[in-house]
DNA sequence: GTAAAATCCTATTGATTTAATTGGAATTAA
DNA sequence: TTAATTCCAATTAAATCAATAGGATTTTAC
């Protein structure tokens, strides 16, 4: 049950971009010297991040991308659910499952992946770069 | 972030040894019925479980797997990181990091880490067989 | 209007991991 | 001695991951 590099790269951005929230956007090329990895790949990320709306960017000289809500308001989950496939522990979630026969585990994948979720949502932006998870 | 099928097959397999636990033990063949994959790559799965002494064995004819402890004494936790890589969500987890630089990200990792041990600590398979976690 | 700086889009590739398959050796009970 | 079983180790096919590559599009500044 790994996280991919993806999940790394991408709330290692965004923690840079919470940083940066009054003082304006930061280019990929800005992250991905931050977040040590090439501009090539951050970008597929930030892409990630776009289409979730947990980022917004603007094109062209002088552009680059900002976070769309204030770090307060963005959480660790929404971040990691777009970068890692709405953090699905496993396919066989719901009704739709074609298991071989009903799962008698499945409870415990259904509460899992709300524990984590749960979890990763109650981690802001904010608090992150203050510290406050440390204790 | 998915689980492998090893942790689908290995926990429907103990819990078949649970509801057996008063009874004896199943071999592989059995609980490959049940589990619904092969048995070459079920006696895989159980010897990870083995060798994390969830199960325990007894060779030759009428031979087969029992639990090591009773269910009320074995968790899902325990299954999981027999087959699972100890759950690891991450591998630069501890001060061995071989990072870029110091993680900002790491104490939700730590924290994550810790959520999914304790949850999944927190579930027996007796209280599974028992339906106790449908609430 | 042209150049530079930046995001956006899509395809490909190499490495790794996963999920199995295969073939047999060792052990035990009848 | 045979049948049933666990135990051990190697191989393989498919999928996924992490990255690379090449450009198209948009915007600002001159």
């Amino acid at each position: 049950m790994k996280l991919s590099v993806k999940a790394k790269y991408g709330l290692t951005a965004c923690i840079s971009l919470a940083e940066n929230y009054e003082k304006g956007n930061l280019t990929v090329s800005q992250l991905s010297g931050k977040v040590g990895t090439t501009d090539k790949f951050l970008e597929q990320i930030m892409a990630m991040l776009k289409k979730a709306e947990v980022v917004s960017s603007t094109r062209g000289a002088f552009g680059g991308y900002t976070l769309t809500k204030s770090p307060k308001q963005t959480t660790v989950g929404q971040i990691l659910r777009a970068v890692e496939d709405n953090l699905q522990i496993i396919d066989c979630m719901g009704a739709e499952c074609k298991c071989h026969e009903p799962c008698s585990s499945q409870v415990v994948w259904v509460n899992l992946q709300k524990t984590i979720n749960d979890y990763l949502d109650s981690i802001t932006l904010d608090s992150l770069i203050k510290g406050e998870n440390n204790g």
